[in-house]
DNA sequence: CGCCTAATAT
DNA sequence: AATATTAGGC
C-alpha cells in the first residue's frame, strides 16, 4: 500500500499505463453492494434538534466517493474544489468566492437563526456546490466554462441531486413526523443537512406526496391488497381517515415502497451517483449514536455494539427503544423497498 | 409576515 | 423527469 498513491506523473499525458492503473484502481473499490447500505439516520435528527447538535465538518467517505467521481468524469475540465469543505460551518457568505455564491443568499430562511449566543444552532448551512455540481450541471460545465469564473457573484446554486442517501434521510424524517406534520421546514430541520433548504425540501415533499398518492390509489384498487404487513401498522388509519385530530402525533405514511425513483442507489449503468450531500452533524454519545451520512456498512454493524452491549438485537430495535416507531417502518419500508427493486 | 401547497417554469 | 420558482391562501 502506498505504491499507488503516488500516481503522479499523470498529468504528463494518458498512456497505457494510466489504464492500468485505473483499472487496478477500480478493481480496488468497493462494489455497489459495499457502497449502497450508506445508512445512517435512525433516532437522531429529532435528538439532535433538541440539543441543537449542529452540524460539523465531519466528512470522510463522502468526499472520497466525491473525489472518486471527479476522477472519472473529470476528463473534460479540471476537478473541483472541493476541498472546501471545511468552511462548511460557517454561515458567512465569502469563504470561498469561488462558487459559494450559492450561500445562503437567496436563502433567508433562517433569519432567526440569530444571535443568540453565536454559537449553537448553525443551521447553516449550505451545499457544497461540488456535490450538485458534478452530477448535475457537468455537462454544461463542460461546453462553456468560461462564462462562470468571473461572474462569481451572481452564480446560481446548482441543482440539489436528491441522491439516495439525502432521500433516505427524507423518508426517515417524514417517517418520524408522519407525513401529516411533514411540512418543508421541519423536514428540512429535522434532515439537518447543510446547504438544504426549505425549498429544496418543499420541492421534493412535493413529489413524494404525489408518488404516495399514487400509490395509494393503486394499493386501493389493485388486484388484491398485497401488502397486509405494512397495512397492519398503526399506520395507515392516519391515511385513512385524517379527521382523527389531535391523537397520536406520530401518523405515517404507509409503505413508500414503490419507485419514488431515487431510491435505486444499485447501480445502473455505471452511472452511480453518489455524490451525496454534506452529511449532518451526528455527534455520537453514548448511548446513541447518530449516523452521519457517510458510514459505511462495517461502521453501521458497529452500532449495535456501540450502541449498547446488547449485542443481539436488531439494530433498529436497539436504535428505536421509544424513540419512534415510525422509524422502524422507515427502515422496513426501505428494506422492503430495496428488495424488491431486484 | 412566514410558511405551506399547488401550479407552473426550466 | 427532476428541481426550482412563483402564486395564493392561510
Amino acid at each position: 500500500m502506498g505504491e499507488e498513491m503516488q500516481m503522479n506523473g499523470y498529468e504528463e499525458g494518458l498512456g497505457a499505463g494510466d489504464e492500468d492503473q485505473v483499472l487496478k484502481w477500480e478493481a480496488g473499490l468497493p462494489n455497489a453492494d459495499d457502497l449502497t447500505p450508506l445508512s445512517q439516520s435512525l433516532i437522531p435528527p429529532e435528538l439532535a434538534l433538541a440539543f441543537s447538535i449542529s452540524p460539523d465538518p465531519s466528512r470522510t467517505m463522502l468526499d472520497v466517493n466525491l473525489a472518486s467521481q471527479n476522477t472519472l468524469s473529470n476528463l473534460c475540465r479540471q476537478s473541483q474544489p472541493f476541498s472546501s469543505n471545511h468552511l462548511k460551518s460557517l454561515p458567512s457568505f465569502a469563504e470561498d468566492p469561488s462558487h459559494d455564491p450559492l450561500v445562503v443568499e437567496g436563502d433567508e430562511n433562517e433569519p432567526e437563526s440569530t444571535t443568540n449566543d453565536g454559537s449553537d444552532v448553525r443551521k447553516v448551512r449550505r451545499l457544497d456546490g461540488a456535490e450538485v455540481a458534478d452530477s448535475t450541471m457537468q455537462t454544461e460545465n463542460c461546453d462553456n466554462n468560461n462564462n462562470d469564473d468571473n461572474s462569481a457573484r451572481t452564480l446560481k446554486k446548482p441543482r440539489l441531486v436528491w441522491t439516495p442517501q439525502l432521500h433516505k434521510r427524507f423518508i426517515d424524517v417524514v417517517a418520524h413526523l408522519g407525513i401529516k406534520n411533514s411540512v418543508p421546514k421541519t423536514i428540512m430541520q429535522l434532515m439537518n443537512v447543510e446547504g438544504l433548504t426549505r425549498e429544496n425540501v418543499a420541492s421534493h415533499l412535493q413529489k413524494y406526496r404525489l408518488y404516495l398518492k399514487r400509490m395509494q390509489g393503486l394499493s386501493n384498487e389493485g388486484p388484491f391488497s398485497s401488502d397486509h404487513l405494512f397495512a397492519s401498522t398503526p399506520v395507515l388509519q392516519s391515511f385513512h381517515e385524517s379527521g382523527n385530530s389531535g391523537h397520536m402525533p406520530l401518523p405515517m405514511y404507509h409503505r413508500p415502497l414503490l419507485p419514488m425513483p431515487v431510491l435505486g442507489i444499485a447501480h445502473g449503468h455505471g452511472h452511480m451517483t453518489i455524490p451525496v450531500g454534506n452529511p449532518p452533524a451526528p455527534a455520537t454519545h453514548h448511548g446513541f449514536e447518530s449516523h452521519p451520512y457517510n458510514i459505511s456498512r462495517e461502521q453501521q454493524q458497529d452500532w449495535s455494539a456501540t450502541g449498547r452491549t446488547a449485542s443481539a438485537a436488531p439494530s433498529t430495535m436497539i436504535c428505536m427503544e421509544e424513540t419512534s416507531v415510525p422509524a422502524i417502518q422507515s427502515q422496513i419500508s426501505l428494506f422492503i423497498f430495496l428488495s424488491a427493486c431486484k
